[in-house]
DNA sequence: ACGGTTTGGACC
DNA sequence: TGGTCCAAA
């Protein structure tokens, strides 16, 4: 977080692209009808209306915002359409919002480095494209500019409001630029050209925000919202931050921003300058201190990684209030709704991604009725990541129960009430790049849960104390373990009745409606190159279309012959037969790798998968054993073999 | 008792 | 490390 990295004259070219509203347009884009009305996303539509978590720009005019109920929203504006976001298993269901998340993932990251930093967010480091375009292609030869880059808003450029084209263009173009200025109208150009990609693949409006770091990019791209970029100009920074309230700042938003106000007096950026490094350092430590008096002066060093898929998956629900879940059976029913979805998108991760998580980790909240004296927050706990929904399940009840004692002590009876669930939430992290050739074990973690049911004894990894707990066996569970002895496990056994009914529906529907990066991602490059340019969108592009095909050819000369060039130089050296074989190899191998995490996988694999290998049928076994061993040298030894693919930096 | 749900990162 | 806490959207 505020972690202070140095590099004072920047010279990068980094974008953040913010999508507007972006719940809202993915629900109008799915209902036409929607479009132009004021809507907004609300969910748990049960109370007071439900909640709003996305206002389009139609209700915003209209007064509506976010932090309002369905109920409020109506009352401001009486026309509103209110969606609901989707439900499964009785709770909210992002899968929607995700899948369009990564289209537009597929796109933003054609050029440079991309990182998704959220559901709707992205950030690009383009710098190496800028420079290039700056290079191959003479600013004064840019006479014909896109209307979209010209829509661009200039930081501490001043426009009279009739020329404003004029004035921006002239500022794109000019000749005695400063060099870093011409770099970002370079990246000015780029980033408009592809958010008309993304609104023409897409449907979806974007802002952006170009600037020479992270930190000005996301300041910069909510300024002009919707549909809009802004530009910071190197001289424009220091007006920028000045007047800048402490709060809107990326990570100053919190506690860190109310101490720098109310203990320090500092309610601006401009006031944090009358502070030293040391003094900052003194109050709020060395790394924090230091970041802080970087960001003062628009300094920040945070890299832009290159990630286009999450690192975690996780799946959670609150029950605020009389919802609390106060027995065990509650909490395993919806435990097993949680861990289905979760198991879910472990599944599509595997299949579309080829990635495997590797650890488990159980959250929950819990309040005490008895003594509320005693603030014990609810422990998470963590175990080994088993694939199957019945095996996650299993394995998250046990985790339950660990925190669920130690959150009681040995004092209390656990089935005799007295504790409430708040919130309760399983998320599957340690997501690493499963190996090349593992269909059949693909096939394997797809189909097991038509061959398993949850009761066989596996699993010496996990252990629990048992005594306290046996108190909490309900009928359905005759739950727990002996810890130090050792002695047989008589695992919990579920109901397996119940158990068998759930194996069997969750097989995988989940196929059906996922998009993925990788189906997005254009299939080969060449159709996409002909599609920008004969493809048309009636109802969409608005008048675009027309505007760029005839103004800015270079433009596009530009964006296509460079479409497939490597932002990793790493890359770069290999053949380009080498470098084929290991685009078809990781297809679906979005992220790219480096050493760093290379050291990383083989550890995993020596660490981990020795474990998984024997709950594998012996014909797998087989299988995984041929892989495993050999890497493990490959890797040491030479580089170049198959294994290596995984660890050179690709795309 | 809360907008709810997801993510990521730092610290120890 | 795992676990806790913070922050953001």
């Amino acid at each position: 977080m505020p972690v202070a990295r140095p590099e004072t004259s920047d010279s990068r070219i980094i974008a953040h692209v913010d999508m507007d509203c972006f719940y809202v347009q993915v629900e109008q884009r799915k209902q036409p009808h929607l479009r132009g009305q004021p809507t907004a996303v609300v969910q748990y539509n049960s109370w007071k209306g439900g909640g709003l978590i996305a206002v389009g720009y139609e209700a915003r005019k209209d007064g509506v915002k976010r932090s309002m109920r369905g109920d409020e929203a109506k009352k401001v504006c009486p026309q509103i359409q209110l969606v609901q976001v989707p439900v499964a298993r009785g709770k909210a269901d992002l899968t929607i919002y995700r899948n369009a998340g990564s289209e537009v993932v597929s796109i933003l990251a054609r050029k440079g480095r991309c990182e998704r930093a959220s559901i709707d967010e992205v950030y690009l480091d383009l710098t190496e494209a800028a420079e290039t375009m700056l290079k191959e292609t003479p600013i004064e030869s840019l006479e014909s500019i896109d209307e979209e880059v010209l829509k661009s808003h200039v930081l501490g450029l001043c426009l009279n409001g009739k020329d404003d084209k004029e004035i921006v263009r002239e500022w794109l173009t000019r000749r005695d630029a400063d060099h870093r200025d011409k770099l970002l109208a370079c990246g000015a150009f780029i980033v408009a050209e592809l958010r008309l990609q993304v609104l023409q693949e897409t449907e979806f409006t974007c802002s952006a925000g170009i600037a020479h770091n992270k930190m000005l990019a996301k300041l910069a791209s909510g300024m002009n919202k919707p549909a809009q970029q802004t530009i910071v100009t190197l001289s424009s920074v220091k007006g920028l931050l000045e007047p800048l309230p402490i709060k809107k700042m990326k990570q100053l938003g919190g506690k860190l921003g109310s101490s720098l106000q109310t203990d320090l007096g500092v309610n601006t950026v401009g006031d944090l300058l009358q502070f030293s490094e040391e003094k900052l350092q003194d109050i709020y430590g060395a790394n924090t201190g230091t970041w802080l008096w970087n960001i003062a002066r628009g300094i920040s060093g945070d890299e832009v990684e290159g990630r286009l898929l999450p690192k975690s998956h996780g799946s959670g629900k609150t029950f605020p209030g009389v919802r609390a879940l106060k027995t065990l059976a509650s909490v395993e029913k919806w435990l097993k709704e949680l861990c289905e979805e979760l198991s879910e998108r472990l599944q599509l991760d595997l299949e579309t991604n080829k990635r495997v998580a590797h650890t488990l980790t159980l959250h929950a909240n819990a309040y005490k009725s008895t003594d509320t004296d005693s603030h014990k927050k609810f422990p998470s706990k963590s175990c080994p990541l088993r694939y199957g929904a019945g095996k996650i399940l299993e394995d998250s009840v046990k985790l339950f129960q660990a925190g669920l004692r130690e959150f009681l002590g040995s004092y209390m009876n656990p089935v005799s009430g007295g504790w409430g669930i708040t919130n309760l939430s399983v998320s599957a992290s340690k997501i690493v790049a499963a190996p090349s050739g593992t269909s059949s074990i693909t096939r394997y973690f797809h189909g097991q849960d038509r061959f398993h049911t949850s009761s066989e004894p596996s699993d010496e990894k996990f252990k629990l104390e048992d005594d306290k707990l046996s108190p909490l066996r309900t009928e359905n569970h005759s739950a727990s373990h002996q810890t130090e002895c050792g002695g047989e496990q008589p695992q919990v056994t579920h109901d397996t009745s119940s158990f068998d009914r759930y194996e069997t529906t969750c097989k995988d529907e989940a196929t059906e409606g996922c998009l993925t990066l990788q189906n997005h991602e254009p299939k080969p490059r060449l159709p996409e190159k002909e599609k920008n340019i004969n493809d048309e969108k009636p109802s969409y592009g608005q008048k675009r279309k027309a505007t760029k095909e005839k103004g800015t050819s270079s433009i596009l000369r530009f964006l296509q012959t460079n479409s497939c060039s490597s932002s990793n130089q790493e890359t770069k050296c290999l053949s380009s037969g080498l470098q084929e074989a290991l685009d078809v190899e990781n297809e679906s191998l979005i992220e790219s790798q480096n050493n760093r995490r290379a050291s990383q996988w083989r550890y995993n694999i020596d660490e981990i998968d020795q474990s998984v290998v024997e709950e594998l049928p012996p014909e797998i076994q087989d299988e995984v054993r041929t892989w495993l061993r050999p890497q493990k040298q490959a890797n040491t030894v030479k580089r170049g073999s198959n294994i290596a693919h995984y660890f050179s930096p690709q795309k």
